[in-house]
DNA sequence: TTACAAACTTAACGCATGTTAATGCGGTCC
DNA sequence: GGACCGCATTAACATGCGTTAAGTTTGTAA
């Protein structure tokens, strides 16, 4: 198991460094490490769960599935996110996380998120910065879905991906890995598969993008986030818990 | 200015009660009152505000303002909602708070925000819970723009306000007084306000609501709710902060 | 009582996107 | 190498919703 000082998330300059202090309470919160594979659940919507990650390496979506089986792709997950705060505050999941890839992930416990609370007011803070950044993010793609055609959306859904990627040091100048599919991006965007996969043509023929067995390159950034409605700012930095 | 002990919000079930210490905090957290008129805006996207809001009686939206002016609704404010955590944790607003009905509302400091969270662990908890419900709802409104159609989106948005206004006690025989209008119905679900007001009315041929005059009358909550893709539960008693 | 504005309704038409189905293409297993 | 499989692409056609524009209704003020 992996010390917290050591912590692989910390070298990516998108995470603010803990603190000393934080090092010490991080590593009596820690619990055991854990690993899914592709397809796997880590937390099932309806269901209760006693424990709660955070993303040290690999991939998932956040989905919620309807009665009749439709499927909405609330957001993607990336190294660095902590999952579970729904059921550990609100005791049930309302979505299921799902890995796209080979996931490796701490494990925290979700009787001690109290203790967070009581002992370490900053830790409990960074948790509430972090709800209120995905509460943005949520805001945003209700604007995207609600407001922006297909070509839009997949702009913007690109773009962000391409963003945080690159925040986290994995891009190259042959581009992005991207982790999801194009039928995923399609759940996500509230599109079809099939008009997804035409617009991402369409973005390719105006060369704003190339995107060829799972590898994503931007040709002009500058164009793709104006397109998306989006500034070209890098992230700011995060905390992790 | 409404002493917390004697706050009006609390005379709703709910909400859950605040214990003889948490009366104590809030008064001094609580800095005064404020009202506004319809039209006005209470939170500005892209501004700071040094200003936190409980509502205690009226209505607003939360929206937020593409480069070209196409406006997204994220979602209705009603007494008993937290304004301006995103300004308050984050910095900055990213979407802008507008009144609908004239509102009255309880202001506190942002600069005392960090005090909570050092003194008062159950509060910072509270607030928490607020931000994961709010999370929550966010992830089933980006649901519902994805993957269900007009009527659909229109029999969740009729239910989810009513079932709200219902459990603040504003409901009668007579149904309830709804703050919105249909335009801003259709903002929010990503519809034109034509088709909005076409969709409505198949849900009233279909003998489901009836809506005229701001007045909303439920004809048969059952079958709503199932179109809606919603259980007819009664809301979880939340806390006020 | 009339006039006017705001909100809602209805109708006609066009287009973006969904649906179905066939095709292509790269990866993998034997 | 051949057969298969998952995924992406392309084409043909159907449709739900947007757009424009002309009513209608209600509230309000002169």
């Amino acid at each position: 198991m992996i010390d917290c000082a050591a912590c692989p998330l910390h070298k990516r300059p998108m995470f603010l460094p803990f603190t000393p202090e934080e090092i010490v309470f991080m590593r009596g919160f820690k619990v055991s490490e854990d690993t899914f594979q592709p397809g796997d659940t880590l937390l099932h919507q309806g269901e209760r769960s006693d424990r709660l990650f955070t993303v040290l390496d690999g991939f998932a979506t956040r989905s919620i599935q309807l009665e009749d089986g439709r499927r909405q792709v609330v957001n993607f997950v990336f190294p660095g996110d902590f999952l579970g705060l729904q059921a550990g505050i609100m005791g049930e999941m309302r979505h299921s996380v799902q890995a796209t890839t080979p996931m490796r992930v701490c494990v925290f416990q979700r009787s001690r998120l109290w203790d967070l609370f009581r002992d370490k007011p900053d830790r409990a803070y960074d948790l509430t910065w972090i709800a209120a950044v995905e509460e943005h993010f949520l805001g945003e793609t209700i604007a995207t879905l609600g407001q922006r055609d297909a070509t839009e959306r997949v702009a913007w859904a690109l773009a962000r991906i391409w963003q945080r990627l690159s925040a986290l040091g994995l891009g190259t100048t042959e581009g992005v890995q991207l982790p999801f599919r194009q039928h995923e991006l399609a759940d996500a965007l509230g599109l079809s598969a099939v008009h997804t996969s035409r617009t991402v043509s369409t973005l390719r023929e105006m060369g704003l993008v190339a995107w060829k067995r799972g590898k994503l390159n931007m040709l002009d950034p500058q164009r793709l986030f104006t397109l998306a409605g989006l500034p070209m700012e890098r992230e700011e930095q995060r905390p992790l818990i």
